[in-house]
RNA sequence: GGCCCGUUAGUCAAGUGGCCAAGACGUCGCCCUCUCACGGCGAAGGCAGGGGUUCGACUCCCCUACGGGUCACCA
């Protein structure tokens, strides 16, 4: 067999060697022990928690070294592609934080390494694998769709693991006359991998999560390209992460049954093999079952939906490092304040086996996190969130930046900072009774209370409320309302008598919080009251009355 | 079915032969307290099972069970 003319036939139009590709793509300028990571979406334009773990993994690697994460596109099959997604990934994870410096942009291509959408890139896909032909390890394959549909039934039937090897290798070895007359009646084919693997062989290799795998060899003659001449995502994974300098290959944990084949791809083409970080699953709980997040079935799991819901980004990052790192919550303990990009990350500290999503750990952590910041930034988020999903309330929040930003800082600040609002959509309820447009009476006082003791402690308050007390003032006052009414102004005194009493200061509170905030519970009623004005009180109190 | 990965409380997890098996979230109770939130204290809850190796196994080995993944001209 004349493996060279074997290479012209098959593929004409290559005038491109190796050795010119090469040329085009020197190594990096990086410094020492530099990380180059990629991320390697097809564009469907969806993105779930689980892409985001490995983003995020992927970007955390290379910025904390000092190297390059870029984005590529596997845009190889078209079923798998839709209008607008490479914008849609490149917008939803720019949102999230996570940023490239190289790769593709929306209209095109950033960097020195590209093209970096596959779809771009035939001819050097097409350069290795003639060469590949010339070195006999590669060759064509005309098997038909249903041909090999047939062969697939017959191993079934035959309990053999299914697959193109071996003795169904039917093209493997075909004389050079065959091929010659199925090209000549332009039969379309495809390239294959000619394996040298034998599963009777296995080995160990080191996965920077995993550790120490077994590995069986590949004994299966992959498609390496496909009849349009496009590679598959096997061939194309090789020769870019190789040209583009990829040093460390984060993926998904269902990569590993392609390892083997990877590892030998890698050898045939002369390439050195990046390390490899096969991650976790994000996965759901399904009838009692952990299974796999799917896109199709799983859109609660898709990143907009996060951010649709108000999630902050930062408690998002924060949640998923809590993943990422199992240290890492430990060190946000110790270091409430620093950024988290401070934070060493390492594959040594990720967790080898599936997560489920904890929908609890997030509120907490984005309650911590909004906790964390001033009254001015809660409002600028809220703001920005609201413009987006709930523009009605962006008017209100925009009509008087002062007053949302005093609501907002009641209790905040300080060694024990409020933690009520998890996420921006929340705010709109949590401030609703400081605006007459959102104001609403949903809790009534219980009835065991009776009406003409309500009203009487609503009349000694509209009587004696002065706006100008200090809080220590204020409370005494309440106190005083109760004593005259015939409530305990002491809550010990009547917890160890309650019977003595009509009720405690803390109903007169809880009068007082119906008639003005509409609600049971509040923060401080002394705060809001300053905040709401003498004008708004008395006339809420007036008002409930009625 | 073959191959591969995994299995510590409801969830996320520390643990690397010597513990009474950390911690966080969630749950429950108590305290603080004008309500809520915060905060403090406390409780319940776990090494999948069985064999080895060892003076001693969550930790090492084997088997079983269970869960997951993958077996395309998809990635």
């Amino acid at each position: 067999m004349d493996t060279n003319l074997l290479a012209e036939l098959l593929y004409p139009n290559i005038k491109t060697l190796p050795e010119d590709i090469e040329a085009r793509y020197p190594k990096r300028n990086l410094p020492e022990g530099a990380k180059v990571t990629r991320l390697a979406p097809s564009p469907t334009g969806f993105l779930h928690i689980g892409n985001l773990y490995g983003a995020l993994t992927d970007e955390r690697l290379a910025h904390t070294s000092g190297g390059v994460f870029y984005l590529r596109i596997e845009d190889t099959d078209a079923k798998r592609t839709v209008p607008n997604g490479i914008a849609i990934i490149i917008e939803t994870l720019a949102k999230l934080g996570v940023n490239f410096d190289e790769g593709a942009v929306i209209d095109g291509d950033k960097g020195d390494y590209g093209p970096y959408r596959q779809s771009d890139r035939a001819e050097i896909y097409q350069t290795y694998a003639k060469q590949l032909i010339r070195e006999g390890k590669a060759y064509p394959c005309f098997c038909t769709e249903q041909e090999l549909e047939a062969i697939r039934t017959k191993q079934e039937e035959n309990k053999l693991t299914t697959g193109y090897y071996g003795e169904f290798a039917i093209w493997r070895d075909a004389p050079m006359d065959k091929i010659q007359e199925k090209l000549n009646e332009g039969v379309p084919f495809v390239l294959r991998f000619r394996s040298e693997g034998s599963v009777n062989n296995k080995f160990k290799f080191n996965d920077q999560i995993k550790g120490d795998i077994d590995v069986t060899e590949n004994d299966i003659d992959h498609v390496i390209l496909k009849s349009d001449g496009i590679p598959t995502y096997h061939f194309a994974h090789a020769v870019d992460d190789h040209l583009m300098g990829t040093t460390h290959v984060v993926r998904d944990e269902s990569w590993l049954s392609t390892l083997p084949f990877h590892i030998q791809l890698f050898k045939a083409l002369g390439f050195k093999m990046p390390k490899y970080c096969h991650t976790a699953q994000a996965l759901k709980l399904d009838n009692g079952n952990k299974r796999k997040i799917s896109k199709r079935k799983d859109p609660e799991f898709g990143l907009a939906y996060y951010h649709a819901q108000g999630y902050p980004v930062s408690a998002v990052r924060e949640y998923l490092l809590t993943m990422l790192n199992s240290n890492f919550e430990e060190w946000r303990l110790a270091n409430p304040d620093l950024p988290l990009e401070d934070f060493k990350f390492t594959t040594k500290k990720m967790s080898v086996s599936g997560f489920l999503f904890d929908l609890d750990k997030l509120n907490d952590i984005s309650k911590n996190v909004i906790s964390r910041m001033t009254a001015d930034e809660v409002y600028d988020f809220t703001l920005a969130w609201a413009k987006e999903n709930d523009e009605p309330f962006a008017k209100l929040l925009e009509s008087n930046r002062e007053y949302a930003v005093r609501i907002l800082s009641i209790g905040r600040g300080g060694k024990k900072p409020r933690k009520d609002i998890a996420l921006w959509s929340e705010v709109k309820n949590y401030v609703s009774f400081f605006y007459d447009e959102l104001f609403e009476r949903i809790d009534s006082i219980p009835e065991n209370f009776d009406k003409n003791d309500v009203y009487a402690v609503l009349e000694s308050f509209k009587n004696s409320y002065d706006e100008n007390a200090e809080q220590s003032e204020w409370l005494n006052n309440i106190k005083v309302i109760a004593e005259n009414n015939g409530f305990c102004p002491d809550m010990k005194q009547y917890k160890a008598d309650p019977d003595a009493f009509k009720g405690s200061v803390a109903d007169v509170s809880m009068f007082l919080r119906i008639a003005v905030t509409g609600r049971m519970n509040s923060p401080d009623l002394y705060e809001v009251m300053q905040i709401l004005g003498r004008e708004k009180v008395i006339g809420r109190v007036f008002d409930f009355k009625e």
